[in-house]
DNA sequence: TACACTATTTATAAAGATTATAAAATAAGA
DNA sequence: TCTTATTTTATAATCTTTATAAATAGTGTA
């Protein structure tokens, strides 16, 4: 399935008249491969075996193209670096503060909650972002120890 | 109030034995009366009048101490730099994706949402941030022009 | 009030992430 | 295959934030 989503990722690129190049490919493939949500040095760190001349610049570049596209989510948290994930169904993320470790966590839409808002700011309101801190079980334990 | 507010930001400083400085007593002095959410730069710039030799250091060290000692909270949004907000009653913050514009929602915490994510994840939660976007009626009204 | 001690400020530089620029390379359609 | 506009590369610049060390200034004590 992560074939099928790449493939997917592929069209949607051709359809909106980006180019498909090498780099595009495997950048989009390690982001659907990866469990994880990468930061763009990550991604640069990773794909430099395959093209080792590639810029880290083309990687910030394609990651902004992507995401115009919506293919990919740009996530800000307090640490230094933009993580990304590649879009797919709605969900949220549960970060461990201990190790930066990130878990998906699906939940329904908090509907409710976009609707108050925007009847008490008179706000457009066009979407919602919500993250959950803690500790995860693995650094529970060794806190236990 | 801010005159309440500002005096009780005072004492915690004074209780956590933190020394009060005329600097420190500017940055929250301006983040209590500011009703926007100033970056650091903000502060710095703001409070350049009154301190013509403060360093920027300065602002990032003292916002630093104030969010340990829990009188500030730090918002990483999308855009290059933090923001900081001075902590009152417990809310959520309503984003204009046109002018940035950012205004206080009150809602209740979303325990619930918490309490899930610490069944699903196995986690420990310590708490969660959420943000809503949308365009504010300003923005909306130039819009339709 | 003056002193001493330590925290804080300043000035500066360094680090790290991201973006801008221009020349070279290349994907995609004719 | 050829052409052209897009993309990549290499590099430098920008911007935010942090580190460092010397100078300064709060605060408690005599």
């Amino acid at each position: 399935m992560a074939h099928i989503e790449l493939k997917e990722a592929l069209d949607t690129l051709k359809d909106t008249g980006v180019r498909i190049t090498p780099q595009r490919h495997a950048i989009l493939e390690y982001l659907i491969n990866s469990m994880s949500h990468p930061t763009a040095d990550d991604i640069y760190k990773a794909l430099e075996g395959k093209f080792p001349n590639m810029s880290v610049a083309t990687v910030y570049n394609n990651l902004r193209v992507f995401r115009e596209v919506g293919l990919v989510k740009e996530l800000t948290y307090g640490d230094a670096s933009s993580r990304f994930d590649f879009v797919t169904t709605h969900h949220y993320h549960v970060i461990c503060e201990q190790c930066g470790k990130i878990v998906d966590f699906h939940y329904p839409g908090l509907d409710e909650v976009e609707h108050l808002a925007s009847h008490v700011t008179g706000f457009k309101i066009s979407h919602h972002r919500m993250e959950i801190y803690g500790t995860c079980p693995d650094c529970a334990s060794k806190e236990a120890h």
